[in-house]
RNA sequence: GCCCGGAUGGUGAAAUCGGCAGACACAGCGGACUUAAAAUCCGCAGACCCUUAUCAGGUCGUGGGGGUUCAAGUCCCCCUCCGGGCACCA
């Protein structure tokens, strides 16, 4: 190949004008990544066990690379980009590390745009959905994403989601799902139930203006509130996923210890049961609050009229502050019933009433109000005239005897024969006490409620229930798992939006019951969307199995995930559900893991002009325009350079164009001297300091970018560190033309450069490769091993200090011991002139790091 | 109110274990090449002061205040602001 400069020079300018890439012989090519990644892609479709799992015998360690699976709503955004390039580049690495790399991709394929697309431009849902997933599938393609797709999951399809409805009956057998009628949140947008998890600050998650209404349903829940101590003590042990992640699981799950005491009703046969996590106060207690809803509430309101209507209206207002997430702030409100409770401690009767911040659902929707040790408490005594009894003792004896003594911790005063106890063992005992009389027992509450998993739409799994006029007209009866997959129907009229879409497909409906053979009705909600993603990545492991959902071998090969990438917007949705479904797996006998990720990142936003991207807000940036202007490569390459993975990347167009010159400077470089390539990377001579230098820089990049996909997954860093690579090639560049630098140091520096490039700039390492002629696939040869001796650096230089303040820098030989160093240091001009009629008090010498002279 | 993050040049950021703050880029400025522009290549670049054509030198500087230390972006205490989670949860 020709290298002289003018053709170097000159010719590139002629090819750039012309706007071609067909160099006419002799002028070198420019880097095209119009050409080279279509190349590549076709390459790589056309091999589909390129990027497949091996088996469980192919002596590797495995792998489990996992990004969080996407809904096809039609195109990639960049927070794809970003996810799918961050889970690319680990699964690319880990291929090149000799690991037996799982993969995978699918599809979220059931949810409620797909109708809302149907009612819009009357395309079927199905017809919508799959066609979306062939344009995203070219985009992932077209992204070089190397995905398993020999595994691909679709949860639309009869294949997967019977499966779904395989796991309801399982569940439904063991008591894990069942029907009640309760209180759920509706979302007028969506037009059906949402989950306690689906609604974020009282809003829709999908509609971040509507406010959730509440009403008055018969649902199908999975009990994941039986798992509850296990979700949230397995979290202690999660160490691989964000503190953040953790907290905010451990927050909605909100355990909380306490104890249950009945009051029972003076002159009736009614009890009051109350929970409280304080019951050392309730000498303290000087009325019982009910909510609204409270049974005893409404006991009492069918005995009057007058109080009916009171409790009516606090009930009211109470719904009102839910529906718009102003619960915190309502005004507190009471009704006096005129009854009065009994504390079984002391016998005490004490007025019960009921109040409109008091709620059904948590505890036992009742509460021992004690206005001296909590605030709400006192706030509503002041308000209404009820005493305030203090039975915890002041920390300071001095202190002022205030109503409100706010005292949390001390010693029982005025409270019989437990005064003088201090707060926790009274706790203890008098819970205990409590049950030995039986008016009483310690007990645990959540927050964290049952998942309600109906929905009232139709692109989603049927759940497979049935119900018999004959035999049991509200009880469901559960489908023969013989009956399954239990179909969707494709061809349905979903143009009307009230109720269960099913419900009007007769076809559907009309069954005969398992039991007496008789006419029956089938179940017309469909689960929750959130049921495909609890599970899909087992599927994952076994994609084409048609008798189980997987194969507990192959699911116990793979498992847990190594490593899960995705959104911190599931923290709590999606991550909850799937840490419950493992444990049931895990239950019915399919798995080992009790968890099914043992390390989590969450990728941090993509955003523009500082707000996350957005139709509304029109700063959405397309994935398709920036690989149109600069490739796939300098795309996914920006997405990991822009910022580190954690935090949110600010998307800016000239950073992409950045890369994509920096790829042009790797393309023109490799090119220049592949043909330096006979010696290949073979072993290495010193032919010069330059060679040497040339080398030591490579090596470090080597061990800085093996160390970052190890652990801190700082690949902004790691890509810095290729460019500083680069420039070092750059400065060589002369010597390596005259011939100073050995042929098989040039080939050694540019196979690695090549390698070290593959996991982020996939396409044109590909390219580089074959032009180079290395022999093998770069994505599965030996990642490069880094040599600490040709890293090491011959001389350092140590800053010295005097009191603190840099004055200089000294050489000195790598490795040099305190007394070399600090003789160093002592004998520099600079530092001389500093020190001069002062006197040294001490030196701190930090071999290898620096020097500081303390002068007086 | 409680809990978890975060704040560093014009911008994105780096500094991994307490040891040269600003690596690497983007934008900018200057230069080379060019009739010219684009592209490419080379160089400059925290703020301020002194000098002032330089060369060189000095002071300050990682949201604010205090502390520990020979040495603090990093550790400790207090505070401000921003993002996120939970919230009359008894």
């Amino acid at each position: 190949m020709p290298e002289t400069p003018l053709t170097e020079k000159g010719g590139k300018t002629a090819i750039m004008n012309e706007n071609s890439s067909a160099a006419e012989p002799n002028q070198p090519q420019r880097y095209s990544p119009a050409e080279i990644e279509p190349k590549w892609q076709a390459v790589w479709d056309a091999d589909a066990s390129l990027y497949a799992a091996e088996g469980h015998d192919s002596g590797k360690p495995k792998y489990y690379c996992l990004e969080m699976l996407p809904y096809p709503s039609g195109a990639l955004h960049m927070g794809h980009v970003r996810n799918y390039a961050i889970g690319d580049a680990l699964a690319r690495h880990m291929w090149m590390r000799g690991y037996n790399v799982l993969h995978p991709m699918g599809w979220d394929a059931f949810g409620l745009p797909a109708e809302n697309a149907a009612l819009k431009n009357g395309v079927p849902p199905r017809e919508w959905t799959f066609r979306n997933i062939e344009a995203m599938k070219k985009q992932f393609r077209r992204l070089g994403m190397a995905f398993d797709w020999s595994n691909e999951v679709t949860t639309c399809l009869p294949d997967y989601y019977r499966w779904n409805q395989w796991f309801f009956l399982k569940m439904f057998e063991r008591g894990l799902a069942y029907r009640k009628k309760s209180k759920v949140n509706w979302c007028p947008d969506c037009q059906t139930v949402l989950a306690n998890e689906q609604v974020i600050g009282g809003r829709c998650w999908r509609h971040e203006d509507t406010v959730v209404e509440l009403r008055d349903l018969t649902q199908w829940f999975l009990r994941i509130t039986k798992y509850a101590d296990e979700l949230l003590e397995g979290l202690d042990k999660l160490e691989g996923w964000p503190e953040k992640v953790r907290t905010m699981q451990r927050n909605w799950i909100g355990r909380s210890e306490g104890a249950l005491v009945d009051f029972s009703v003076d002159g009736s046969a009614e009890t009051v049961t109350v929970f409280t996590t304080r019951v050392d106060t309730i000498f303290g207690a000087t009325s019982v609050q009910l909510a609204p809803e409270h049974a005893v509430a409404k006991a009492f309101a069918l005995e009057d009229e007058t109080l009916r209507g009171k409790i009516e209206g606090l009930l009211v207002e109470q719904q009102k502050a839910r529906e718009s997430d102003a619960l915190g702030a309502i005004e507190k409100h009471g009704v006096n019933t005129g009854r009065f409770a009994v504390n079984p401690f002391n016998g005490e009767r004490v007025p019960i009433w009921v109040a409109n911040y008091i709620l059904a659902d948590y505890g036992t929707g009742a509460i021992m109000s004690v206005p001296a040790h909590d605030e709400r408490d006192f706030e509503f005594a002041q308000k209404y005239g009820l005493p305030v009894r203090r039975v915890i003792a002041a920390a300071d004896a001095e202190a002022p005897v205030l109503p409100y003594t706010a005292e949390e911790d001390g010693v029982l005063v005025a409270s019989g024969e437990w005064s003088g106890l201090e707060c926790a063992a009274a706790q203890e005992k008098m819970a205990a006490f409590a049950k030995a009389n039986e008016f009483g027992t310690p007990t645990v509450t959540y927050r964290l409620k049952d998942w309600g998993v109906s929905r009232q739409r139709y692109w989603g799994t049927p759940i497979p229930m049935v119900y018999c006029d004959k035999c049991s007209p509200d009880e469901p009866m559960p489908v023969a798992e013989s009956e399954l997959p239990i179909l969707l129907p494709e061809q349905i009229d979903i143009t009307q939006t009230n109720g269960s879409p099913l419900g009007r497909v007769a076809e559907f409906v009309n069954t005969t019951c398992p039991k007496c053979g008789g006419k029956a009705r089938r179940e017309t909600d469909t689960m929750d969307t959130f049921v495909d993603s609890s599970w899909y990545f087992y599927r994952y492991t076994d994609a084409k199995n048609a008798k189980a959902p997987f194969d507990s071998d192959k699911a116990n090969y793979w498992f847990p995930i190594d490593q899960y990438i995705g959104g911190v917007e599931h923290a709590i949705l999606h991550l909850i559900y799937s840490r419950f479904w493992t444990k049931v797996m895990r239950d019915l006998g399919m798995v080992k893991n009790d968890e099914p990720a043992g390390r989590l990142f969450t990728q941090g936003m993509v955003i523009k002009d500082g707000a996350k991207m957005s139709k509304s807000k029109g700063n959405v940036v397309s994935p398709d325009e920036m690989i149109e202007r600069y490739g796939a490569d300098a795309t996914r390459m920006y997405a990991l350079f822009a910022a580190p993975p954690d935090r949110d990347l600010e998307w800016q167009e000239e950073g992409v164009a950045g890369i994509s010159r920096f790829l042009s400077r790797v393309y023109r470089l490799v090119m220049k001297y592949k043909d330096v390539s006979a010696a290949k990377a073979g072993a290495t001579n010193f032919s010069s300091d330059e060679g040497r230098l040339l080398l030591r820089k490579l090596h470090q990049t080597v061990a800085k970018i093996t160390d970052d996909f190890s652990g801190r997954w700082h690949f902004n860093t790691s890509i810095a560190s290729i460019m500083i690579l680069v420039n070092e090639i750059s400065a060589q560049e002369a010597a390596i033309d005259a011939g100073k630098i050995a042929d098989n140091v040039v080939s050694q520096v540019f196979c690695f450069l090549t390698l070290l490039l593959a996991p982020f700039a996939p396409f044109l390492a590909a390219e580089l490769w074959e032009q180079a002629e290395y022999a093998g696939d770069p994505f599965r040869i030996t990642w490069p091993v880094y040599d600490p001796d040709l890293a090491r650096e011959d001389e350092v230089e140590i800053p010295v200090q005097v009191n603190g303040k840099l004055v200089n820098v000294v050489k000195v030989p790598a490795g040099s011991g305190e007394a070399v160093v600090k003789a160093a240091a002592i004998a520099d001009e600079k530092v001389k002139a500093r020190v001069e009629g002062k006197t040294v008090v001490k030196v701190v010498v930090v071999p290898g790091k620096l020097v500081n002279l303390v002068v007086k």
